[in-house]
DNA sequence: TAAAAAGTTGATTTATATGGAAACTATTTG
DNA sequence: CAAATAGTTTCCATATAAATCAACTTTTTA
């Protein structure tokens, strides 16, 4: 039977993460993950905005910004700081639940 | 009867804090809540090093860095990048989330 | 399909987070 | 309690996040 012989080749994402951009904890396969979670982190606050109807300008008034500052924060997005991205979700009136967790335990921040 | 005179005054931590420190919105009340956050993440790093029995060093050495750095992490935090944060809760083998809360849904990052 | 509105990009400035070195103050331990 | 270890603080340099302005491109709409 074929699919007897054939020895089918499966693999996760993460096996494919792992062959092709590197294994977890080399700095290619690090900056790669930090990347993505920075573009996800643009992104939302795109689809925040998007969802209470503002444009980039009138996010920027309510923080005092200009658009051209929040169109970077959602595309150029390289590392931000933990105040401007409260900032940011503050103004939406997005509530940033950031938590940290150890093996069994959650412990919470904000 | 006493206690149905005595008309008693109760308040919650957040009436208390809408009085003393400010209603939230204003500026010394959102520097308040951000210093509040920054102190708790700061001591959320010293936590997880003890729990994994590191010493300012030993952490410092496992992300590149003195044991000053660390110490002004856990202590000085005024603000931080993102990046920061990841890298050191990296080190301490803790998985960090970041979610976003909308009304109903929640979007999550990481 | 023009004009207006929204979003992007690049060059630049300013503010500040990251980091080291060293001297100091706890805290621990023999 | 003295020496060693751990943690803190101050002063300083450097890298980079935050921000503006202006010119540009893309999208929307009258």
């Amino acid at each position: 039977m074929a699919i007897k012989d054939k020895k089918l080749k499966m693999m996760t994402l993460d096996q494919l993460k792992d062959r092709d951009i590197g294994e977890v904890g080399t700095p290619e396969r690090d900056q790669y993950e930090f990347e993505l979670k920075m573009e996800v982190l643009g992104n939302m606050i795109k689809s925040v905005r998007k969802e209470r109807h503002l444009t980039q300008e009138q996010l920027g008034q309510l923080i005092g910004v200009q658009k051209s500052q929040i169109s970077k924060l959602e595309r150029n997005t390289k590392n931000v700081t933990i105040e401007t991205i409260l900032k940011v979700f503050n103004a939406l009136k997005a509530n940033v639940k950031f938590s940290v967790q150890l093996d069994q335990s959650d412990l919470n921040i904000a």
